[in-house]
RNA sequence: GCACCCAUAGCUCAGCUGGAUAGAGCAACUGCCUUCUAAGCAGUAGGUCACAAGUUCGAAUCUUGUUGGGUGUACCA
């Protein structure tokens, strides 16, 4: 059987259609429109087909005719209980008992590996995310790329991609030289003793001044006496290392741990630039040219100039973007061209990059370079993470990288865990803009979903472990439970929504968007919550029932599964699960 | 000007790539603790899915306009 249960029934629809139909061509296009899903409404069923709608046209017969066929043969599969037409030519099913409680038993046999499938065929699939500058430590918008990124690579990989995790270091630009100057500035601070004024443009942050003390350690005044010729490639070499182990602090911090650091300098000193460019060239996409001032925006400086193009706009951008400076060297895109050229011919067909909503002028001409080296072979996906907007107790804290006082991802994280942090991160589409407030991640209420989720979790775990204590049913002796003994609406309702995993991996997958795993265990959480509640007002429906060991046995693995579908959902979340909650503790 | 993104309950947001009567949480109101954790549950109330056309059996979802907000807009990265 499928995993996917909803892909299961839909193999099983397509193969009864086949049948019923035998002498009509349908196109596999069309085949695929038939659906599987569970209704909104749970009285229609466990799952709902619109097969006789699609079929309507290609049959040219009306949608409860073909129902009414189809209804015949689906209610002769095994695991079917009943199939009826319902509305506009919908069918419902109603799955059989049997069906859940052997579901119910995969789910249990899995155990961790429950949501896992083969939808990435093993591809290979590189996500690259986070790619700060190494000029200093990160801030909190980059914390939500970075959590976006680390997860979608998470589900890709639990959907059977071959995923790598990639982060490229912009380490060879100008912002390296003002990196550098800067580095100096506080260097000569440190040595001197003397208060210096970082001037405008360079990087007034005070982590700098740690920096320039460790250099100053390691090379004494040696470097007071140098000229700037001399000095400035140690400060270069100095600052950039100091800034990456900066920055994996603070990725460490996140819970995230990239498999490749790719630096602009590895690629440029590969002659990669040249290597790709060519490979443009010889399409006939570059070209010498003098690009049109923009418009709608005031540039006072602007004047007509021949520069060495890229024929972007044969891809779909806008205009034809520049490769080199006027000055002759590479602009900022020429390395980011061989970045992506390397990335394919290392294999990768599947490329995402996980980007600042500030780029979005980006988008269309990386996806130009990727379609057009790869002579189409290779897709380059593109995801935008919008703003967070940083508050605490309502106020917004404005975060400006330039006045060096933003606020920083570890200042954040520090206050609310990582756990927290991740699991807000992801509670919102990339696409659209994140309010994170510190105070209200910190309050222990309700209002707060890491909260009730893990206290689900928790209370999973309390009852495996008393049940446990009270030697009733240890986790080995759970197996082999008499499953077919749960027949109460929660505990089936709970079935259901473990069963679902599967299915909201492939479609995050599918649709790179993280958000789904969020919201489905935040409603895995509710669900069990309303089934312990059951217990509240019904004794005969609590977990342990004296004198009835069965039964008790048959509930704790429900239990047990539910427990490991929380995990493993916030493992793929990085989000650490809680067994006891605790007052005043930060989740981790 | 142009490009990309957003607009759903009073507030914060889901909505399973086009499905049935649009759903949660918060706030409001009503119930449930001699109980495996009440940090929870059950219920009531709350809607012109920004607006207008179009596509089709069927639209919050796709297309095109319009309005309002965000981001970006040569030779920075």
């Amino acid at each position: 059987m499928n995993m996917n249960i909803f892909n299961h029934f839909q193999n099983i629809i397509i193969e009864i259609i086949k049948e019923t139909f035998p002498d009509v061509d349908l196109d596999k296009s069309l085949l695929e429109r038939i659906t599987a899903e569970s209704p909104r409404d749970p009285a229609h069923g466990d799952m709902a087909t619109n097969a006789s709608m699609i079929l309507t046209k290609p049959l040219k017969t009306k949608p409860r005719d073909i129902a009414e066929k189809l209804v015949k043969k689906l209610n002769e599969v095994d695991d079917i209980q009943s199939a009826e037409i319902a509305g506009p030519g919908f069918i419902n099913l109603r799955l059989s008992l049997s069906f859940w409680h052997r579901t119910l038993d995969i789910i249990l046999d899995s155990g961790l590996k429950w949501g896992a499938s083969d939808l990435g065929k093993g591809e290979k699939v590189n996500v690259e995310y986070v790619s700060a500058n190494p000029t200093g430590p990160l801030h909190v918008a980059h914390g939500r790329g970075a959590v976006i990124g680390d997860v979608l690579a998470n589900i890709l990989t639990k959907v059977g991609y071959d995923v790598t995790k990639e982060y490229y270091v912009n380490d060879a630009g100008g912002q390296i030289d003002v990196l550098a100057k800067t580095l100096f500035l506080r260097y000569k601070e440190v040595a001197t003793g003397e208060k210096v004024e970082i001037p405008e443009g360079l990087y007034p942050g005070e982590y700098m001044i740690d920096v320039a003390k460790k250099l100053h350690e390691q090379q004494g005044d040696s470097l007071l006496n140098k000229s700037e010729e001399e000095y400035m490639p140690i400060l270069r070499e100095f600052g950039i290392d100091s800034m990456l182990d900066l920055i994996k602090s603070d990725l460490a911090l996140a819970g995230i741990k990239h498999d490749v650091f790719t630096s602009e300098r590895s690629i440029v000193g590969r002659n990669l630039v040249e290597k790709a460019l060519l490979d443009l060239e010889n399409q006939g996409l570059i070209y010498e040219g003098v690009l049109e001032p923009p418009k709608g925006k005031k540039l006072d400086d602007w004047e007509a100039r021949p520069q060495t193009l890229f024929k972007s706009t044969e891809y779909g951008d806008d205009v034809d973007r520049a490769v080199k400076k006027s000055d002759g060297t590479w602009t900022y895109f020429a390395p980011d061209i061989a970045y992506h050229y390397d990335k394919y011919n290392r294999g990768f067909k599947h490329i995402i990059d996980i980007l600042g909503a500030d780029h979005g002028g980006y988008v269309k001409r990386i996806k130009a370079v990727v379609t057009a080296l790869s002579k189409d072979q290779a897709h380059c996906d593109v995801r935008l993470c919008q703003m967070v907007k940083l508050l605490k107790g309502g106020e917004i804290y404005k975060m400006s990288k330039r006045s060096g006082n933003f606020i920083t991802l570890e200042h954040v994280i520090n206050q609310v865990g990582t756990g927290a942090f991740r699991f807000m991160m992801l509670s919102r589409k990339s696409d659209a803009m994140l309010d994170f407030d510190i105070d209200k991640v910190i309050e222990q209420s309700k209002d707060n979903p890491v909260f009730y989720v893990q206290y689900s979790h928790a209370r999973c775990h309390s009852v495996l472990s008393l049940a446990s204590e009270q030697g009733i049913a240890s986790e080995s002796l759970l197996s082999g439970s008499d499953l077919s003994l749960l027949t109460a609406e929660s505990e089936l309702a709970l079935i259901k929504k473990l069963s679902e995993l599967p299915r909201i991996l492939e479609q995050a997958g599918i649709s790179r968007e993280t958000q789904r795993i969020h919201y489905y265990v935040v409603e895995l959480a509710s669900v069990f919550h309303s089934l312990w509640n059951t217990g509240s007002s019904d004794s005969k429906l609590r977990f342990i029932i004296d004198g009835e060991p069965e039964l008790t046995k048959a509930r704790l693995s429900l239990v047990l599964a539910t427990k490991n579908v929380l995990k493993s959902s916030l493992d793929v979340m990085g989000v650490k699960a809680i067994n006891e909650l605790k007052s005043n503790t930060i989740l981790e």
